[in-house]
DNA sequence: TACATATTCCACCCTGAGGTAGGAATTATG
DNA sequence: CATAATTCCTACCTCAGGGTGGAATATGTA
């Protein structure tokens, strides 16, 4: 019951870049500052790139920025980007075809944390993180 | 957002076990009936009789049946053999150590579906999971 | 030019899922 | 009893994918 790691590491490298404004991020900046592997949030960054939600400045000074309005910026989106959706809204025993009729012996202790979590996935954005206010960073 | 296939496999076969009563129920029946490979299910059996939550019988007309009270086996054990716990109660983003009193941005999104599951896993057992009477099998 | 940064390619390790090949125990049946 | 059939059990092997690092390249600034 976690995102992978992947997942993690990309939402918490999005949540702390809107929590610093426009400013430029540099990937080592990041990977030092959230403890992440350089290499690896390199292509992460890239892939977060090729996707639209983030752009990049090469050269002294440079880095990414987040190019697009924080409240358009879903979790579900950086899970699909990076992971895709396949571990979302799943049957809990792997069953492919049921529904509110035809339950598994699962359904009644499941299905409210499964829409629970979906739901919150889908409707929490970046700038709702944002307004927390969270000390962390 | 799911657990992994082996814990899927393994509680798909105790609950299945669980719902044919004291019989024995061999690991090729399982398999056809669950369409869970065959090999892969043997040695899963092998593990969870080795755990001490079913025992096994040799020999024609052999297989598993239930060793224990259907009410002492929670998902958390089955999960617990299968996969160990590592990945539950788990923080959202990974961060090492955090609490309500230094949250991390996510901790309002999260705990209470993070709770929810961790209790629910911990609390159900096989006979609160037979009890619903699912049409499945 | 010298340096900093993103970007891309490749090789590696680990784990989960699944398969192959047998061996050991028990029973059905001639 | 003897043999075959059935079943659990164990030890390896394969394969794909996630996560990681090294090295080289492209692109920008000072
Ligand atoms: S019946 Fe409900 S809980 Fe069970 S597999 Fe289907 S959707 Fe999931
Ligand atoms: S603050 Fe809460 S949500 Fe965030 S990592 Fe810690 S326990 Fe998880």
């Amino acid at each position: 019951m976690r995102l992978s790691t992947t997942s993690e590491y990309a939402i918490r490298s999005l949540v702390y870049m809107a929590s610093c404004g426009p400013e430029l991020c540099s990937v080592k900046h990041l990977s030092e500052k959230l403890d992440i592997p350089y290499k690896y949030l390199g292509r992460l960054m890239a892939t977060l790139g090729n996707a639209g939600l983030i752009s990049s400045t090469r050269g002294k000074n440079g880095g990414y920025t987040i190019d697009k309005p924080l409240s358009t910026i879903r979790l579900l989106d950086i899970v699909q980007i990076v992971d895709g959706l396949d571990n979302f809204d799943r049957c809990l025993l792997g069953f492919p075809e049921c529904n509110d009729d035809d339950p598994c012996p699962m359904h009644d202790f499941w299905k409210e944390h499964n829409e629970g979590i979906t739901e919150m996935i889908t409707n929490v954005s970046l700038a709702e993180i944002l307004a927390s206010k969270s000390k962390k960073f």
